[in-house]
DNA sequence: GCTGTAAGCGGAATTCGATCCGCTTACAAC
DNA sequence: GTTGTAAGCGGATCGAATTCCGCTTACAGC
């Protein structure tokens, strides 16, 4: 939190004010509204009416429907990042990595449990492969290592970031009504067949 | 293919002869389109342009632009079920669980190998869960019972079925330019992780 | 062959995301 | 304070998916 998380400061430090007010309207417009009516059912247009601005001003700063997405999630996510680099062990160092790697899964899925509405709209964008999931494959990776995974850790990686993906979760969550408690034992049921596997093949 | 591979024959049964007519147009008119286009730039308007028929018509037969997808794989995709449910050994009957399961990724990420600019296109649809992978998903549920998976053998489904996910498959064929048989490799190594894993937790 | 009717049809209308573009304005330099 | 200019602005516009609705027609029953 204190310094910069991923890099995005520079924007907001040459943003000129007028810019910067209609970034905060925007983005408490949207909050507002995707929390009283669902984010499936807010266009872009009815956010930009409600923060005053036009849907130029929208796309400017934002540049699609899941960058506006993103952005209204960044502090939580930013937060939780910064837990993960400096935070107190288990998320933090000082854990061992299988540790670590248990309570990364299971602090994203609590997170995603609350987002997974929101980023289910926003991941069927370009952007739905990256976004947060930036930060959290190279995470992954470093301690998938540490870890001593034998075989292809690449993919391993991709598919422990596959169990958060948020379509995934709403349809175990709801359509199939599963407990959050379920969906992160069988995360961390999958981390362990990648820690526990032979050298592949 | 002889008998009903899904429940799909009643409704051509009782298709009036001109829709039938119309369906033919419109699948061949795609398939053209979206082989000579690509299938992301081809809008549905043309396609029924192409087809001559209206877009009423096309919106009847095949609900949504990812039903027409789905439909325009159907042929390929109950050839492979075909196969799993009664074709030769290691895919069919016959083999141990784990040839099977192997054999039934190798050959699934094959055909998504083809088709996956096409599914791309369809998987942000509703439908998206959908489509082919009902009918894996019990295949998968079946055979990793037989193999004696323990834990939460519907959570592993999940996870085999991501692995198949059309967006993951093109970035790592594409964005990150891995070969089939790495993620072929990749799949079987999960699969093995699941089958070897200790009863959870 | 005639006829009633449900299925099917075409294409206009609607909706929504995204882009475009000419006007406005904050603010740095002087 | 004046001024130049790049950044920012708004809303018209476009393109695509999907829905709507009044007309047409295949075909089962007679």
């Amino acid at each position: 939190m204190q310094d910069l998380p991923i890099a995005e400061r520079p924007a907001e430090l040459t943003e000129r004010a007028d810019a910067a007010d209609n970034r905060r309207r925007i983005l408490a417009a949207a909050s507002e509204l995707f929390a009283r009516c669902g984010a499936e059912h807010v266009s872009m247009q009815e956010v930009a009416r409600a923060a005053g601005v036009g849907m130029g001003t929208m796309y400017r700063r934002f540049g699609d429907r899941a960058g506006l997405t993103f952005a209204l999630l960044g502090a939580r996510h930013q937060a939780f990042q910064e837990q993960l680099l400096r935070g107190q062990p288990p998320l933090g160092p000082g854990a061992s990595p299988r540790e670590r790697l248990h309570a990364f899964g299971r602090g994203c899925l609590e997170l995603l449990d609350d987002d997974a509405p929101l980023l289910a709209v926003a991941s069927s964008q370009p952007s739905s492969l990256e976004g947060p999931n930036v930060a959290y494959r190279m995470h992954l990776s470093v301690l998938l290592r540490e870890a001593g995974v034998r075989g292809d850790v690449e993919y391993a990686v991709e598919t422990l970031l596959m169990g958060f993906d948020p379509r995934l979760h709403l349809h175990l969550r709801h359509e199939r009504g599963w407990s959050l408690a379920r969906v992160q034992d069988g995360w961390c049921a999958l981390l362990d067949g990648w820690l526990a596997a032979p050298p592949a093949r």
